[in-house]
DNA sequence: TTGTAGGCGTTATCAG
DNA sequence: CTGATAACGCCTACAA
């Protein structure tokens, strides 16, 4: 078992100085042409490779990306790093994941083994807790040390740095709007409770279209799921609240639903109480999953582009990276991801 | 902006050694009660952390684990990253992903990338493409020089190394024997083409599942799916293929596919075709994914166990890193998954 | 009890 | 054209 060779190693064998060696590698005009080839190819016999980490220490830049996200078995999360990852990769970098599985302290604890000279940068999607507690300290000092943060979807407007976003709200408005023209009365919204960023513009979107079109939003269509709970308690949760939302309000004749799986234990709940989709009701979710695709009927859905949304991150964090103006006044930018409606057979 | 501070910085404010510095935060014995005081009020002020990088350098040791995957958009694939970053995280390590996107070139450029020196040892799931090209040149080089590699699910048995895989041929076998038990005369198989090695061991599954209960296999009734198209072109030829099966074959009355999407096309066409799930047609599929919980009928699936096949990957590339026995014939272990059958309504 | 020196692997600068 | 030296940040054996 051979370890990797070293300058240093070559060096010795050759029996010239180690800059020598390094020179000859990189091909400098100051080493004559015998030695070079002589170096290049003792090096490339060896299959010489300059060690990552020194180099990183010596120039202080690691080339690595942190990206620190809530939960990995998340198609829209998932899509985000395969984003990040092709930007990275096309530019020289690589990534490295920390998972805060939507809690504050693993979120904590991450960024800073992270910030601790492995990456150069961060490109983060909070977790829930953080949002509830609406502690950021983390954030605030990892970018007073220099480190530059792009945060993306769930994002908080009281920290300053880049950002990029879906048009969560006009998403959600042009969502409502499509099932208003195509004929619904009744439309309800099945949301999050209202810390979670997204949830709060979603419902919002949903408001602002309903208002445009001069009907009175009622309290009883809007159902808020916590979404705190686990998991399985949490989806049967769901289907009991939704079916006691149908009961209540049997004239409702359109969901919008803020995510895919709300959406289709709505289309679910709906069938078992014998209503047709999309003759008696209308569905949309808002979503970048697979499971509205896969679905009977396909669900129609507002698609939020998440490796766009990855790949935008990642060229703004490396491009801060990259160019460092020394201005004290930074500026810093939103990307906002315009959303787009996928029609399937939810809707007519 | 105040970059992170380093020992010479403390050293330097306080006007003691780097040492002396170092020796005070280690608690070390040698130092002074006072200095001690000092020095480690100092260094929580300013926050001060060791740099990974300059420990990594003088310990020839990253703390970091590389893992490689054809995709992350992918249930699989993602519940295994999970399972990785769970245990990576619980015994001190980072993980960085590298997505060889199937391709044999970027799995080389990947590995070469993270083996110089940017991480301790890799797990991987190796592409489609080098499956077929069976060019394996990179794994061996990577190994040769002391880094350590755990195959996980797709792996070669030519390699020796450790791994991690399911076991496949039980898998769909179990399944195929539950079919037949169910009271299905008539399995067709839809699988993929046999480089993939996974695929080749479900579809032995499934014939040995036949040999058992002597039921002679007819060649008509195995559908070879091409999954080098792209996806799209993939996915359209599949659901004709799969209708010309039925057509072909009206007395089908059971269906095993080796992963999740080709079951569903098939509950979908079946549908189309007036077949009643699981009245005249049964089906199961092999998979970790999403899709078959939320589908309707819900499908029956094999498991894979993902997350706890990342979790064993882990374990056994950090028992190898922690160890290091310097036997020269080392012994590899390969650890097997076992699966279970996930009943759901897409069969009795 | 504290400090010095050397080394992890690399490159840049400067001297020979 | 080649080599010695310093530095990146840290740790540790050894010297004072």
């Amino acid at each position: 078992m051979k370890r990797k060779i070293t300058l240093k190693q070559i060096a010795r064998e050759l029996e010239v100085s180690i800059s020598t060696v390094s020179k000859a590698l990189r091909n400098s005009p100051e080493i004559s042409e015998d030695t070079k080839q002589k170096v290049q190819a003792f090096a490339k016999l060896y299959n010489y490779r300059p060690n990552n980490i020194a180099l990183s220490l010596k120039n202080r830049k690691t080339n690595t990306i942190g990206i620190i996200i809530p939960e990995i078995v998340h198609h829209f999360f998932s899509k985000v790093i395969r984003g990040v990852e092709l930007v990275a990769n096309k530019r020289g970098y690589n990534v490295i994941i920390g998972l805060s599985n939507e809690s504050f302290s693993k979120e904590v604890i991450n960024m800073e083994m992270l910030a601790n000279g492995s990456i150069d940068g961060f490109i983060i999607s909070i977790s829930k807790e953080t949002q509830q507690l609406q502690d950021y300290h983390h954030f605030n000092e990892t970018m007073s040390q220099g480190m530059p943060i792009v945060m993306f979807d769930r994002v908080v407007s009281d920290i300053k740095c880049d950002k990029v976003i879906v048009d969560d709200l006009n998403g959600a408005k042009n969502a409502v709007e499509k099932l208003i023209a195509n004929g619904c009365k009744s439309i309800a919204l099945i949301t999050t409770k209202d810390y979670v960023s997204v949830g709060k513009l979603r419902t919002q979107g949903y408001l602002e279209a309903l208002e445009n079109y001069k009907i009175q939003p009622k309290a009883e269509l809007i159902l808020k799921i916590d979404d705190t709970l686990d998991y399985e308690t949490h989806l049967e949760a769901l289907e009991d609240e939704i079916e006691q939302l149908f009961k209540s309000n049997r004239h409702i004749d359109g969901i919008f639903a803020v995510n895919e799986l709300y959406a289709l234990t709505a289309m679910k709940v709906a069938r078992k109480l014998g209503l047709e989709i999309p003759k008696d009701l209308q569905v949309i979710g808002f979503t970048d999953g697979v499971l509205s695709k896969h679905s009977t009927p396909g669900l129609t859905t507002v698609s939020q582009h998440a490796q766009q949304m990855g790949e935008r991150a990642a060229d703004l964090l490396i491009d801060k990276l990259e160019n460092k103006i020394e201005t004290e006044e930074e500026e810093f930018q939103t990307i906002v991801i315009e959303t787009n409606l996928v029609e399937r057979e939810s809707t007519k």
